[in-house]
DNA sequence: CCGCCAGCCTGAAGGC
DNA sequence: TGCCTTCAGGCTGGCG
């Protein structure tokens, strides 16, 4: 579910809710869900700031400790008032003194981990995509040596993070290129093209507070307003918005894809 | 190292 | 009504 917009989004929303708060218990219903660390280390602690990495989201104490989150599918962070109650599929809930942090999970997919600020969860994430390093030169290299389709190296949290099924989609579009299109063969003005349709499509989805297709919510609740500026994301058969022409479907790396066989040679 | 694909889960929707 | 299949915004681990 979330990608770069979804969980900028919910970080934007929340920081300013949780910072200050002191946490009180940790009630972790999905044990499954907590990769590392132990919930009572972090009881007295007091949240500071929330850092987002990719679709990795740290939120941070005023002790060396943090708790590390990711969404996977259907997870959003959401903010219940004390004496609200704790919405449908509530898997993991943080008790804090003004209220409760709680991470809704249908698919229980999501992780959480509990540790020092240094940490990271992931393996190996590539640039962010509003960082001066993601330059042509960058994708060139780390693309040399790929047999794989653009689509799905902007899919590869190694060479850009936070891009995820929706937005790739639609920045192929917004730049006009094929998603089967080799990634290793394209130029550097291609990548160029790429590049500023990446940072358009994200900042205006973060603009309008993300995507909502089904299991997104902001942390007060709401959905995300830029679903209604999709252009080829689940539009199968819907005319191209330049062309007319019936947006395709195809199946990448077990993902749906979806383009304008005209628009994007 | 690279690419492929099953697996992790639940719920909604569609076909029969 | 109910059963079965398919599909879903992400990522990992095992295999060739």
């Amino acid at each position: 579910m979330p990608e770069l917009p979804e969980v900028e989004s919910i970080r934007l929303g929340l920081e300013p809710v949780v910072k200050g708060c002191r946490i009180e218990r940790i009630s972790v219903n999905v044990p499954r869900m907590l990769i590392k660390g132990d919930p009572a280390d972090l009881t007295g602690k007091y949240f500071t700031t929330i850092d987002r990495r990719g679709k990795y989201l740290q939120i941070m104490t005023d002790s060396d400790l943090s708790l590390h989150v990711h969404l996977r599918m259907s997870g959003t962070l959401l903010w219940r008032e004390p004496d609200e109650e704790l919405p449908d599929f509530a898997r993991i809930i943080v008790y804090l003194d003004k209220g409760k942090l709680v991470f809704r999970d249908v698919r229980t997919l999501g992780n959480i981990w509990i540790a020092g600020r240094n940490f990271t969860p992931w393996r190996k994430l590539g640039v962010e995509p509003f960082s001066e390093d993601l330059t042509a030169e960058y994708l060139k290299n780390k693309l040399i040596k790929r047999s794989i389709p653009i689509k799905v190296a902007l899919l590869d949290q190694s060479v850009i993070a936070g891009i995820g099924n929706i937005y790739a989609s639609e920045i192929l579009f917004d730049c006009g290129i094929n998603p089967r299109k080799a990634a290793s063969g394209l130029s550097k003005p291609k990548l160029n093209l790429i590049i500023a349709s990446t940072r358009k499509i994200l900042s205006d989805a973060i603009h309008h507070n993300g995507t909502t297709l089904k299991d997104f919510r902001l942390s007060n609740g709401r959905d995300g307003n830029f679903t209604d500026f999709l252009r080829v994301y689940r539009k199968l058969d819907v005319p191209c918005c330049n062309c007319n022409t019936p947006i395709k479907r195809i199946v990448q790396s077990q993902r749906s894809t979806y383009f304008c066989p005209v628009c994007q040679k």
